[in-house]
DNA sequence: TTTAAGAGAGGTTTGATCCT
DNA sequence: AGGATCAAACCTCTCTTAAA
């Protein structure tokens, strides 16, 4: 289901955009390939990202959610994201910025209070569509051919943009604050992408928390404090997120919406629904496709 | 076919405490 | 700080039943 194939250079591929961008204002990278190289993590550094074709699961602070091909999103410093893809592609194009450094040059030139309350903002994600969507992917994807001041230019341009955009969706949830440390990135990947590749069948904590090499008592704990959600919880939200996709993709059955997403029952699966998603299942398709 | 409520069993979470 | 252990509280999960 989820491509959760691992490299030995993923680490290394990472480290080197930070080295990169030492020496620059900025720097993008493209990702394509079989899966996005990258793990659970966080840093300084904010990034504008916009996915070309893929689609698959994303967890960014403490939102879980689904992504697809044309979608553009803004992280803030040290805000916590992956993504994981569930085809066997993923092709997209980051550009990363250090944003005091970015700062400091904008204020050279006049006041950058705006800026600084777009980077504030971002630290819960931001994800933007439209015109903005249109507007800046096509700025990014022009990056990787441009030159010195050129390049520059089209930062600023899309750093502009990004300013004055309308109908934004934050991610994650108000007042979000980091609560990973960096040393968790490597346990809580694991387990994520375990709860991601198994979700459609039986999920057990004991399982869980050893994956996380941890007791199960200990395991609550420690998911709670960062996730600030319980395990069982996260499970829930990612299966109906799964459904909620399910519908988005056509399906009508409530039934085996049910058990294809991992529930054993159905009276189980309508309680979990309404209590994430405010609504029975029969509901959220109406008002989905009209 | 879908939604919802209730009950019992058992799994999950948490508080307190101790250990490293 | 962070994890282990135990006990107790809390909550899910599944099944049943009934109704929309």
């Amino acid at each position: 289901m989820i491509a959760v194939k691992k490299t030995a250079n993923m680490k290394p591929v990472f480290a080197k955009i930070l080295e990169d961008i030492e020496n620059q204002v900025f720097c993008t990278r493209i990702t394509d390939g079989p899966y996005f190289a990258t793990e659970f993590h966080f840093h300084k550094e904010c990034q504008i990202n916009y996915v070309l074709e893929s689609e698959g699961k994303r967890i960014i602070g403490d939102s879980v959610g689904h992504f697809t091909s044309d979608e553009l999103t803004l992280l803030g410093s040290d805000l916590p994201h992956v993504w994981y893809n569930d085809r066997d592609y993923a092709k997209s194009i980051t550009l990363f910025f250090d944003p005091d450094r970015v700062l400091s040059i904008l204020s050279q030139f006049g006041p950058a209070c705006k800026f600084e309350t777009l980077f504030k903002a971002a630290k819960r994600g931001i994800k933007y569509s439209g015109t903005t969507k249109t507007a800046i992917s096509k700025l990014l994807l022009d990056i990787p051919g441009q030159e010195g001041i050129t390049k520059i230019i089209s930062l600023l341009n899309i750093l502009e943009i990004l300013t004055q955009a309308e109908n934004v969706e934050f991610l994650a949830s108000n007042g979000y604050t980091n609560s990973y440390h960096a040393k968790d990135n490597d346990r809580v990947d694991r387990v994520f992408k375990f709860v991601f590749s198994n979700f459609a069948g039986d999920i057990q904590l004991e399982e869980a928390a050893a994956i996380a090499n941890m007791h199960k008592h200990a395991f609550c704990r420690y998911f709670k404090e960062r996730t600030r959600r319980t395990f069982v919880q996260f499970v829930n939200e990612v299966r109906i997120g799964h459904a909620c996709k399910l519908i988005a993709e056509g399906e009508t059955n409530v039934s085996s919406l049910a058990y294809d997403c991992g529930y054993n029952s159905l009276s189980n699966f309508n309680k979990f629904f309404r209590k994430i998603k405010g609504m029975s299942p029969r509901n959220y398709m109406n008002e989905l496709n009209g």
